[in-house]
RNA sequence: GCCGCUGUGGCGGAAUUGGCAGACGCACUUGACUCAAAAUCAAGCGGGAAACCAUGCCGGUUCGAGUCCGGCCAGCGGCACCA
């Protein structure tokens, strides 16, 4: 009787040994260097709660990939390390009353052993760590190059402020007017800042989305994030007065249809522009308007105004249009200013309505003009009425021209404008890395000089964020004050840290030269080993890590630290794993399953498997305990196959040779597809059938083999002892990818439906090689009982179907 | 409101891309083994007595539709006054 599958026994005694000698060396028996595979997770950020299994799952699908490559015969770079700067850590840390430094290293440990559970592949001589000073050296080294090259910048205005978190945010951390950490609802607060020029490279970041290989998805939310539209910035002036009024609008067409023009109530002229009449009401509407959250604002579907008293002219033909404020109007997009065609625009209409202003339709729809107009017609499609000189021009047409027209009568130019924003980048928060900034009384804002970099994150009593705008860091007075490295003025640093999103947008390329001192990382490693082949992690980073990350690489690029200008080559989402009933797993739900019972009650291998078994690796998954058993039960039932025939010496049948090469054929294929899941039923089903083979006689030694090959990316400690088992004194992950054989895996006969008229009537067995008119011959003394009108068809799909058309 | 994704047994999900719908697994039922249970093994498992009916709903194309086309409905996700 066979020794019994012990997971234990297996997976303690290869862990260990794996340990002593690593399954993925760099170079091959040869002694020739491999061809890299870069294979990267998104690092985890060390919070208290450890892994659940959802996270896991991203893990093993990265290393099933990973291993999978592997036995392609890559040098496969499968990293890990930990994104330990920013406020969950720091939160965590004030919850807990420990030090965020103490706290972060805790964490790192308890992590770090729930993912060395998983027995991927990584190289941990490659961790990284993002609070590690030798690491945010380079960080803080990036931000000055950038300030260097005029890409970091101060200013001071409005900045998304989170009251719970105490701290500016970024437009990408703003999710539903609320922080995207913990759900705050978003309020404005006017602080000076520190921001990255990120809509310089707003036309490369989304051009480039082309070359990528990325879910749709990511790329069309990246897409309308930049938010590029082609429009036209036309000249009002102002009537009786010297000034004009610049407007956005990418409706040039409808131009002669603008009644009326709105300003945001924060624009530069809003308040001066207000008649003596007017003054008492505008300037109410404009304090009204700045007490407002961003909630309410988007909230507010009812739109509210104040008339100016002053009148602009529409420069094209000299129509006096009234100057309204609303807030519907945001003052940082375009020009803070709109001309308003209520005829041809949703809101505009709606205003219009609501405070009588006139509706002057431009463009016929269905060749005439509306009679009571109920809605906009924003289509631009149609022929251009009440233009003047525009008169039965086509609008799609004009939409283009109008822009090069305008030009040329000197009131206006095309315009290009992005709804991205240039990236609020200082936080208020302890927990980051410094900005290595020193403002001099004399010389300006002066960078700390490289050679002191890292500048380092001091100890200090109270990390606790202060809420006034000013970090922690500005109460500690030796550090603040320091002399300025140009003229040695005295000086004081500035007290603000980065964002969380900073060490990760360039944490993928020090791992390849993570100790390098001299260099974020070497020009000869970086063209070796880099950029990422393939990225996996969960969608939720769609337009924040990702987009930053690629903003990162692309100035890396431009200033010659790396020679590629995209980060990620191809990138997977992995689904989500909720709880019961589609419930995100969290603490506070009471719904979370930890890794750590599975693998001690299933097992590595099992754990693995089911992860990948819950469905496909792309889609959400609800998680069910129990389902585990299956891929359990059959890892026990291929090992007792295993085990059954390791002593037997069985000569492979024409059976057995189908049913390997098939497996290999699936099972490759559906790796191929990333269908992981699928994969997993082919290892199922082909395993039943080798059983049911194994009855009559057992099973040849090099079909179990191979079957352990192919399994070695999905379970490989059980792969891996069953391939010693067999002899083998070297890792089954030199053994490399089996190759299937299309002639192995033919049947002899085949069967085929045989249907009259779409339904199935009849199954029969054919020669697989059959001619079509053997086969129809055979399929109609199948059904003879049944044909009984006339054939007008008769179709044969080889190997499939028989369909018979009868009348 | 706009854009995207998803709807298949009690459940998770398959379906070679237009060719026998429900692979593989969970749960369940029955049987064997056991004093008994667990484990394991064996059989069954969409509905219907059957003809047949079944892939969210209604139409269409086709010899043939879960798959393609048109129109709806529901759920999830993204964006949300970006002029």
């Amino acid at each position: 009787m066979a020794v019994p599958y012990n997971h234990k026994a297996i997976e303690a005694k290869w862990r260990v040994k794996w340990e002593e000698k690593p399954v993925n060396p760099k170079v091959d028996e040869t002694g020739k260097e491999k061809e890299k595979y870069y294979c990267l997770d998104m690092f985890p950020y060390p919070s208290g709660n450890g892994l659940h299994v959802g996270h896991w799952r991203g893990y093993v699908i990265s290393d099933v990939w990973s291993r999978y490559k592997l036995q392609q015969n890559y040098y496969v770079i499968h990293p890990m390390g930990w994104d330990a700067f920013g406020l969950p850590a720091e939160n965590y840390a004030i919850k807990m009353g420990i030090h965020p430094e103490v706290s972060t290293k805790q964490n790192v440990t308890n992590i770090k052993r729930q993912i060395q559970d998983i027995a991927a592949i990584y190289d941990w001589d490659m961790e990284v760590n993002t609070t590690d000073p030798n690491f945010y050296k380079w960080t803080q080294w990036i931000f000055v190059q950038m300030f260097k090259n005029g890409l970091a910048y101060e200013k001071e205005f409005p900045i998304n402020w989170c009251p719970s978190c105490k701290t500016g945010l970024a437009n990408e951390e703003v999710v539903d007017g609320k922080c995207e950490r913990c759900g705050t609802p978003v309020t404005k607060k006017n602080l000076r800042q520190w921001m990255l020029r990120i809509t310089k490279y707003a036309d490369r970041l989304l051009e480039d989305l082309d070359k990528l290989d990325w879910p749709e998805k990511v790329k069309k939310m990246q897409t309308d994030w930049i938010g590029r539209s082609y429009g036209a910035e036309v000249d009002f002036p102002v009537e009786n007065r010297e000034e004009k009024i610049t407007v956005y609008t990418t409706r040039p067409d409808t131009l002669h249809g603008a009644t009326f023009m709105v300003l945001a109530p924060e624009h530069a002229l809003a308040k001066s522009l207000a008649t003596e009449d007017r003054k008492e009401e505008v300037e109410q509407y404009i304090f009204q308007a700045s007490m407002k959250s961003n909630v309410d604002r988007m909230q507010d579907k009812e739109k509210t105004g104040v008339f100016t008293g002053t009148y602009a002219i529409n420069p094209l033909n000299g129509a006096k249009v009234p100057i309204w404020l609303s807030d519907y109007v945001l003052a940082d997009y375009g020009t803070g200013a709109i001309m308003c065609v209520p005829a041809h625009d949703d809101r505009d209409f709606a205003f219009a309505k609501k405070f009588d202003l006139p509706i002057i339709q431009v463009i016929a729809k269905d060749g005439k003009e509306i009679e009571n107009m109920e809605e906009a017609y924003t289509e631009a499609s149609g022929t251009m009425i009440n233009s003047g000189e525009w008169n039965g021009m086509e609008s799609s047409v004009l939409k283009r021209e109008a822009p090069d027209m305008i030009e040329q009568k000197g009131f206006g130019h095309k315009k290009v404008n992005y709804k991205l924003r240039d990236w609020v980048f200082s936080r208020q928060r302890y927990w980051g890395e410094p900005i290595p900034i020193i403002h001099c009384p004399h010389c300006g804002n002066v960078p700390v000089p490289e050679d002191q970099l890292p500048l380092r994150l001091p100890e200090v009593e109270s990390y606790q964020p202060t809420g006034t705008g000013e970090s922690p860091l500005a109460a500690i007075d030796e550090w603040v004050n320091c002399t300025c490295p140009v003229c040695g003025a005295a000086a004081k640093r500035e007290t603000n840290t980065m964002p969380q999103w900073a060490g990760s947008s360039w944490y993928f390329l020090r791992y390849v030269d993570n100790k390098n001192n001299e260099q974020l990382v070497s020009r000869e490693k970086a063209d070796k080993y880099l950029p990422v082949d393939m990225y996996i992690g969960g969608v939720e980073h769609a337009v924040l890590h990702l987009l930053y990350s690629r903003f990162y690489t692309k100035f890396l690029h431009d200033i010659g630290v790396v020679d590629f200008d995209e980060p990620f080559t191809k990138l997977f989402n992995q689904g989500m794993i909720n709880g019961k009933n589609g419930i995100k797993m969290s603490k506070s739900k009471g719904n979370v399953v930890s890794p750590d019972d599975l693998v001690r009650d299933y097992g590595c291998d099992s754990l693995r498997m089911y992860e990948l078994f819950v469905g496909p690796p792309e889609l959400d998954a609800e998680w069910d305990d129990r389902g585990i058993d299956g891929v359990n039960r059959f890892l026990k039932r291929f090992w007792k196959l295993a085990m059954d025939n390791k002593d037997r010496d069985v000569k492979a049948t024409k059976e057995m040779l189908k049913i390997r090469h098939r497996l290999i054929y699936d099972v490759t294929t559906r790796l191929e597809s990333f269908s992981l899941n699928t994969a997993i039923s082919a290892f199922m089903e082909y395993n039943n059938k080798l059983i049911e083979l194994d009855k009559k006689g057992g099973i040849d030694k090099e079909t179990i083999e191979t079957f352990a090959i192919l399994l070695s990316p999905f379970a490989p400690h059980i792969a891996e002892e069953v391939w010693e088992q067999y002899g083998h004194t070297e890792t089954i992950f030199r053994a490399g990818w089996p190759k299937h054989d299309e002639n192995a895996m033919k049947d002899d006969e085949v069967e085929v439906a045989v249907q009259i008229n779409g339904k199935t009537r009849a199954v029969i067995s054919v020669a697989h090689d059959i001619s079509k008119e053997d086969a129809i011959a055979a399929g109609k003394e199948a059904v003879a009982d049944k044909l009984t009108g006339t054939i007008v068809k008769e179709i044969y799909v080889p190997g499939r179907i028989i369909n018979i058309v009868q009348k």
